[in-house]
DNA sequence: TGTTACAATGTTATCGATAACGAGAACGAT
DNA sequence: ATCGTTCTCGTTATCGATAACATTGTAACA
């Protein structure tokens, strides 16, 4: 009953026309060798029969399929969606389908099905826009690195042989630490993400090194673990402050555990920033009306997914035309920081003078 | 240089088997009639190789692609990325694969090329994952209506002849009226998302029924119009404040503006939620942990996705077996009310006595 | 013993397009 | 008049697989 009206293939219309199929093909892409009175008959037809031609179709016999791949996880949260709107909205402008994958888990390392699936798609390329955690990246020993197919890999520790677009996470936590520290703060906490993923020890790292630096040294009740959640935030803000009772300001790995502490802060009725200085991570659009608005460091997510389609159509289109191939390299955003009320102690003062 | 390594076909199988590439086929697709022995030298070959069969080849043969087009936008808002991933999470489950389409604005109505486009790439259904937006369904009236593809809308108002997902908004708003006026509030002020979309208008009316039910009635003081963001929450409930200067309550369309508000509540000093009593809409993770904590209607867009990709399912493969076709249908799902402190005003009076 | 049935396999056509090659016409050069 | 070019268009092979049909061999049955 259903698919009675089926799309029109270019048989009909080169039937319609009175020509081969190879001339309606002739005139769809813009051949010089078609006249003038041809091309119109077949344009003609085109038009009366509504005709589109096949992707699949062309996919298979030009061996190109322009779609690419791409790998995310945790959609659920709002990093990893925002970067496949950079995605989305990049590979719109170049002309790519995408063919969309979830992994359940972050951690996932069973990656092989997935791989073949978009192999048997014949994607073009692959954008593997997942963070490294654990050892979720085993699998390209086995694999990927001898594999015809391009890919560019988003937010892992850089690595020989491999194109990766990453955000530079040190330097964020750099700028929130230096901000801090101008701001006359010297116990300075820390909420970290969890460790198993490369980005969390990224930004942890760049705490450690900046109290180091500035003389303040280091010790294991300054930090806490959380697992990037609101409420792992508030737990690990209620342990800090039981552990640590001079802390006079938390740095926190995201801006969800940011929220989390922050309600801690009220609850234990501190006022921020003068009684505890809070910066957060990613600056999420909610996070400039958090009470007090959140000092945090600008992570472009959409930038970097955007980035990252211009990079893979480069290495694609290279080889595809012969030219030079593209050699794999690291590309690095730089963060900024968003500085707002949460840390703004000195400011807190002279209004008070 | 490149594509050294080229992928095995299903003819370099059948040579190094021994066999037709029609064998092979039979073995991969588990016909019984291949013997014991023919078929293990064939999986060997298979083996050997590394053969995967080709997506493509068969999508074109079969008349079947085993894949969803997805249509979504504002993927930088948590909302379509929830419902995304409810999405990818029951396509994966049901063997399909997704070619994701992002609109460049909610209320695009220039669809036609989207959908060509998918069509084009013989997706075997569409999920039209975007809410229903000033006049961005009106391309259905030429074209989608009379196409043989199976299409499932989510977020739009009920139509005849049109498979839709939605959850019950005006139901929603009436869970939370009802609340805010069991603890005592009477004077409930309104910040609406914008009225050019369906929703906001669904959930904007049940406040309003909800008022005239009590015997309140309405005003056109009483409620002001936001565009979603934080930012417009703020800018709103300041208007509010100022204009209906009884008001001990305000019911928000959604949690980022409810934040605003908030925000604004606590620049007055306000106590939320003794002087004002405030109630979101959607529960994202966060608003668990704004100041106070918020209640909320609990919104599951992840489910939304599900049940959307699980209904373009059972029709498409109706149609694909010759069973009775799938007439289309409303499919409405119930949010659920989560009360938190933010509204608790009888919970705070019993403390202090 | 011939007929039938079925299991196991191969051959050819097909999905919807383009690549590769070829052929006729028009035209100018020799 | 012959030849080579160029333009226009058609024919055949191909991408990688499956559908539809054909063929062979063997066991079972009348």
């Amino acid at each position: 009953m259903r698919r009675n009206i089926v799309r029109p293939t270019i048989k009909e219309v080169a039937a319609m026309a009175r020509v081969s199929t190879q001339t309606v093909s002739r005139v769809i892409n813009d051949s010089l060798n078609v006249s003038q009175e041809t091309r119109i008959r077949v344009q003609d037809a085109i038009e009366k029969l509504g005709y589109r031609p096949s992707a699949l179709a062309r996919s298979l016999i030009r061996r190109r399929s322009h779609t690419l791949g791409v790998v995310t996880a945790g959609l659920n949260h709002i990093g990893p969606s925002r970067t496949l709107n950079g995605i989305t909205v990049a590979a719109k402008a170049a002309g790519y389908a995408l063919l969309l994958n979830e992994l359940p888990r972050f951690d996932s390392n069973d990656n092989e099905p997935i791989f073949q699936a978009l192999v048997s798609h014949h994607v073009d390329g692959i954008i593997w826009a997942v963070q490294e955690v654990g050892e979720n990246r085993r699998w390209m020993n086995n694999l990927a690195l001898d594999s015809e197919i391009p890919i560019v890999h988003l937010t892992m520790e850089p690595r020989e042989n491999v194109s990766i677009v990453l955000i530079d996470s040190y330097l964020g936590s750099c700028m929130a630490m230096t901000h801090l520290l101008d701001q006359g703060y010297r116990h300075i906490g820390y909420i970290s993400g969890p460790l198993a993923w490369w980005e969390a020890r990224q930004r942890m790292k760049a705490w450690k090194d900046a109290l180091e630096e500035a003389g303040i040294g280091f010790h294991d009740n300054f930090w806490v673990e959380g697992n990037w959640s609101s409420a792992s935030g508030a737990r690990a803000a209620g342990k800090l402050f039981e552990q640590y009772p001079e802390m006079d300001s938390i740095l926190v790995a995201n801006d969800q555990m940011a929220l989390g502490a922050m309600q801690v802060a009220h609850q234990k009725e501190l006022r921020i920033p003068e009684d505890v200085g809070i910066v957060g991570f990613d600056n999420i659009p909610e996070s400039a009306f958090f009470w007090p608005p959140l000092t945090t460091v600008n992570h472009d997510q959409y930038n970097l997914g955007k980035v990252a389609v211009e990079e893979i159509i480069k290495i694609i289109e290279s080889g595809w035309d012969g030219l030079d191939p593209i050699s794999p390299k690291s590309i690095t955003l730089e963060p900024t920081l968003v500085v707002r009320d949460s840390s703004l102690r000195l400011k807190v003062f002279e209004q008070k003078r």
